[in-house]
DNA sequence: ATTGTGACTTGATAAATGTCAAATAACAAG
DNA sequence: CTTGTTATTTGACATTTATCAAGTCACAAT
């Protein structure tokens, strides 16, 4: 049995930069060769190497890229909704780099790759916002190889709870939004470690229990973790 | 004075895929603003952080993109003829993120950001080939990134040295194509971390006399290197 | 050839990071 | 509430990687 994406799903993605300015007609044909599907947690959805069929788009929850090499895996990024995900393999028509699995019940729409592929050849608006979206990406990586190689593990630890400070309005309280040994393997550590450097940051006025981190001496901790833009910001 | 881009250089920029598929038309018109300039080894050629003001084509010689942080400083790749850099700032009309320096004497063609960004928004063929280009550019550091992430130093070395291998026709004498300290930056370690790992390799049948590389045991290698196209595979 | 400069190497040591095992904490299922 | 499972923490230790200092080597300029 086959089943389209039902139509109110259609403003989340619509909402989404890559899809906001595109015609309305192609958006629709877009919609209509494209599926939804709920995951319970822990499913994979795509395996490195695998052919790169479909675009992604997280309505809800949140998904993983991971990648594994000779027995070991390391965790890439963490997507939320409502993001797309490895629209540079969709547009290469190439295999995927990384692989993907639901963190939480998570609502994923799959937009078949041909008709992205397609659908950017004849219309200019998402042509361009396609570009500024692996531009983006692409910007974002950088970033991320930069604070690996410039910047030592206790390092990268002070500087990703600035980040999610800031991405929480810059409270001195907030909450880690993924487990902790997801994080560290994010940040390239391994859990033991990132248990440890927690407690080296308390030297720094940072105090943190299960998920609820508070920073109580801002400006110690912001000389300590030299945060830049040019690492650190997101947005540019 | 002012010194607009000799015809003689439209060929070699014309071949790359970037700009292959467009209308002469529009390709004249952003050759016409570009301009080219011969710089001597060791010169600065932009600096992270400024804004992206050119899209740069390197016709001949060799440019380092690096970056720096709190005093330390990391290679992140080298660009040779004939490629471009910084596509992604000049899309996104954003900061580079990372500074250029030649490594020889070289010569750069530059083409004025707002030119790309004007083309690209007329010509659906730059237009492809601008989004296939930053496509690439994002696999090529995702790949990095597992490499960093997921092997020791020594793996990265091996699978260094295979990757410029199979890039140099497989044989199994080759050249290094740069310093070893600046190697070393871009494996991500130090050179007497490098000078140690060279020697390491002897064991898999590795020998390094300068520049000269020679595998002499390429399935031993290869065993301990364990190559993988999602991480070394240039071209897809 | 001699000299000077910078790249590269080597050895000793220190720091950072990973591994293993065990203990504790958190939490979901019955 | 109890139990089983998994995440997290802790300690001891091993490995990897960096740092510092002192060489050696390569090579260009005189």
């Amino acid at each position: 049995m086959f089943l389209g994406m039902p139509e109110r799903d259609y403003p989340d993605i619509r909402s989404l930069h890559l899809f906001a300015a595109m015609s309305g007609e192609y958006f629709t044909a877009l919609m209509r060769g494209a599926y939804v599907q709920n995951f319970p947690p822990q499913v994979d959805l795509i395996e490195e190497g695998d052919p790169s069929d479909f675009l992604h788009v997280v309505l809800s929850g949140s998904v993983e890229l991971y990648s594994s090499w000779n027995n070991r895996e390391t965790s890439v990024a963490t997507v939320r909704p409502v993001s797309t995900f490895i629209l540079a393999a969709t547009i290469k028509d190439a295999p995927y780099l990384m692989s993907a699995r639901t963190l939480e019940k998570s609502r994923i729409a799959m937009i078949p790759s041909q008709d992205v592929r397609a659908v950017f050849d004849v219309d200019a608006h998402f042509a361009r916002a396609i570009v500024t979206e692996l531009a983006q990406c692409y910007r974002s990586v950088v970033k991320n190889t930069k604070d690996l190689k410039l910047r030592t593990s206790l390092e990268r630890l002070a500087n990703y709870l600035l980040r999610q400070q800031k991405r929480e309005n810059g409270n001195a309280e907030f909450q880690l939004p993924i487990e902790k040994r997801r994080l560290a393997s994010l940040l390239g550590m391994t859990p033991e470690n990132l248990s440890r450097s927690i407690k080296s940051l308390q030297s720094y006025g940072v105090s943190v229990n299960g998920n609820h981190v508070k920073i109580s001496d801002q400006k110690d901790l912001e000389k300590f973790a030299k945060p830049s833009p040019l690492i650190d910001d997101y947005s540019t």
